[in-house]
DNA sequence: TAAAAGTATTATTATATCTTAATATTACAA
DNA sequence: TTGTAATATTAAGATATAATAATACTTTTA
């Protein structure tokens, strides 16, 4: 019974590395609790840098850098409205993910 | 209808912070490409170091590292049987967060 | 067009993570 | 009790991530 199975998952593990790089590559985004919080903000009621910066009393380019990398990770996008730029989450699998591990 | 959403919003931020923290450092556990790849291989069919190990052609230091590192983050357990031990995923968030992700 | 607001980029330092060889530990078998 | 298989730990170098001050860019308004 175990053979089977094994085997299944070794050519699994071939086929689909670059699936599981692709996902951990997700992952590591939100996986820091400013950009979490910035996620869950965003989910929330999306706003601008600067209102999040104030929420997290951080400097703005610390908001900035970590704004920065959600955007390369395609988990959110922003558009400009004037001065400001307001960002919402744009990866549905990563809004299920957060719901899931912060509604317990 | 902003003002109130954002209040509600920071003091949000500052009542689970240790809870955005907690988070991260689970999906920093699973953020990476070859322990996603054993917490895959645990929940389709737990097995032990070697197997993983030959699963994923790695030297059985960095494997033992790897399964270290999910077991100090509580997302793994093992039992020994002899020689080998057996480890499994206990952490049913992560469990649902991999399949949510995987499954697609 | 000059100033100011909102945001991004750069550069730097500090810290953390990753990989792996070498070594140690644990349990079983001869 | 020695050898061996399975796994863990240690140590070290390489790479990546984090925080932030300083600076630059972009858009609006005066």
């Amino acid at each position: 019974m175990e053979g089977s199975s094994l085997e299944n998952h070794k050519i699994d593990v071939e086929k689909n590395f670059k699936k599981y790089e692709k996902i951990a590559d997700k992952l590591k985004a939100i996986a820091h609790p400013y950009r979490l919080c910035i996620v869950k903000g965003l989910i929330d009621g999306e706003c601008n840098v600067t209102t999040i910066q104030e929420c997290l009393n951080l400097p703005q380019s610390t908001v900035s850098q970590h704004i920065s990398k959600l955007k390369s990770a395609g988990i959110i996008e922003g558009r400009r409205s004037g001065l400001e730029i307001c960002y919402r989450v744009v990866d549905n699998d990563i809004i299920d993910v957060v719901k899931l591990l912060l509604n317990d």
